[in-house]
DNA sequence: CTGAAAGCGCTTACAG
DNA sequence: CTGAAAGCGCTTACAG
């Protein structure tokens, strides 16, 4: 509450002088340094960050973008939890906040200004955007913004934008190959949302697979679903239906594929003798339901961590990566295959 | 970019006439407070909210404080993510942002003076404390803060404090009631860590409910867990290990229930023929792990909705509430009972 | 090594 | 209904 005006007039020096103890401390004597210092603290003197931020136009707040409130009613990202830890943790270490915006509410804005606006107005230092999983990319308007910006699952352009994604077309490969090396001929697939980065990423490395290996593709084994539980039961219905059905089934992502399992065991079938499963994200469930799902790992960790890196070397002056940056996804193989 | 001075300058009029017509527009002319909109938005000006709070001394922030970094490794909230949208959400609607505050770094302070310190130089206009799950309540001198404050499953005091929790004691007496019509007399629990305020109030209602049924509790039955997967796993061995062993089990968090299902699948018994078993939380692998685990809900969303309620009463003048807001919890009966 | 002064972009009594 | 002016709490050339 004791302004620097205050703490510099109790020393007998100027505000200049107090501002530089805390700025620039090697430029200043050490007498007056520790008598600022020993000063500060009997007072509890603390800058204040509004002012430094007015005064310095560096607000060390990176900008969250995460649209709670567009989204459909249920949505919840699978790690988001894991992933915000790692941001959170990594961009501490260096002292910077993160500031989840509220969008902007002034009338007549379409959404997808409305988070720009709240970013311009905070003078955020860089900007990182999670997928809201809503079909209106509300957020892309940001590449506008002169920020540094990162995007995670999302397709982001502007010349200070970058985006970190999974390995999503290895990973499906890798699921794909797997299923294959069991002996499956005939493997089918539950999608993602078409317009999905993610989803088209791993349908095309499930075609790719396929094709590498000689495999032909039944277009009617590609079942679309949402991400959701639900989507993955009535799609595995849907492919149970078919004559003869898949023997195998690749499900885009884990909810999905849990969907998928409860759907076999209502048909009175298990996994993987009557039809092997594999799904994508590995999330916590996977690995507790029984029998165990094979699936493809994401470093979620890796993830935040990597958003924040970005984040940070931008600030330091490095242009973005061109390219969206890709995290290495792994198989890992329990008891559905 | 271009200021509230260049805006003015535009239009010829002063900066504090289109001060106004972004703050109290009913007291400036309908004409010039038409003129000064549409200019502002041909040239892109939007208020700055650091000068705003700078001169308001008001952020529209409310601080969150989330300890990540001291945390054991794999420390996970189970539901954090649920609360977290909810808090967002609703605070969003209020416009108010919610800042994520990095721990002051400055040398030589302990680390409960880290938040309070990162809280005083923001000037948010408010503060949410999640438990870090820690033994050190770095977060506590926080209560002394000048600034509304409400903190989630944590005990705070303070003239501007208020707490927000679920029912636990009146969770765990409902699981344990349930276990009592089902014809149980001989029933254990896994506790949380005893400094755990929800762990303490779980066990308390746990005692209540066997007490009021005149079941006797040998204190052999209550051991102590941490509330993670593999803490339950080892108290139920402890427990089966008994001569005779309990019939029914109150574990007071989920992951340690589904850790204690594993242990009875490892010992070749089932739930609930060999042992009925009843959680704590209703997280979402709950109702997905064979054959459902029966438990207490949390009401997840109804705890981040009350602490932004909390703080936008405080916000608005209100005391805070003086004891702790208690959420209702129910129980959900499923396979293990 | 230090100070005086201008400036960052806003808000808000105070007059008119 | 509007403007001139002081003030919010800092930083940073510019001099010395």
């Amino acid at each position: 509450m004791s302004s620097i005006r205050e703490l510099a007039r109790r020393c007998g020096v100027s505000v200049a002088t107090v501002s530089r103890v805390f700025n620039t401390p090697e430029v200043v004597s050490q007498l007056t340094r520790q008598h600022v210092l020993a000063m500060a603290a009997e007072i509890g003197y603390l800058p204040n960050e509004s002012a430094r931020t007015l005064a310095t136009k560096k607000s060390n707040m990176v900008g969250l973008v995460w649209d709670t409130d567009h989204r459909r009613p249920g949505w919840r990202h699978p790690f988001l939890q894991d992933i915000l830890v790692a941001l959170k943790s990594a961009l501490s270490a260096q002292g910077l906040h993160l500031l989840m915006l509220a969008p902007d509410q002034s009338a007549g804005l379409d959404s997808r200004q409305r988070f720009l606006r709240a970013v311009q107005r905070h003078s955020v230092d860089g900007v990182v955007i999670i997928d809201n999983g809503s079909r209106d990319p509300a957020v892309l308007a940001l590449g506008d913004a002169a920020v540094p910006c990162v995007a995670l699952d999302l397709r982001i352009t502007g010349p200070t934008c970058t985006s970190i994604t999974s390995d999503n077309v290895g990973g499906a490969r890798l699921a794909t190959q797997h299923l294959i090396e069991r002996g499956h001929h005939r493997i089918a697939t539950i999608t993602g949302p078409a317009r999905n980065w993610p989803a088209a990423e791993r349908l095309a490395g499930f075609r790719s697979a396929l094709d590498e290996a000689g495999i032909a593709l039944d277009e009617a084994d590609v079942v679309a679903g949402d991400f959701y539980l639900d989507s993955g039961f009535a799609a595995m219905n849907r492919l149970l239906a078919r004559d003869p059905r898949p023997t195998a089934v690749f499900a885009a992502g884990d909810e999905m594929a849990i969907g998928a399992l409860r759907a076999l065991h209502a048909a009175g079938l298990r996994a993987p003798d009557d039809v092997a499963l594999v799904g994508f994200d590995d999330i916590e469930i996977a690995a507790l339901i029984p029998p165990g799902l094979t699936t493809i790992t994401q470093d979620k960790t890796g993830i935040g961590t990597a958003a924040a890196e970005a984040i940070m070397s931008m600030l330091s002056g490095d242009a973005p990566t061109p390219g969206p940056t890709t995290l290495p996804t792994t198989l890992v193989v329990r008891g559905t295959t």
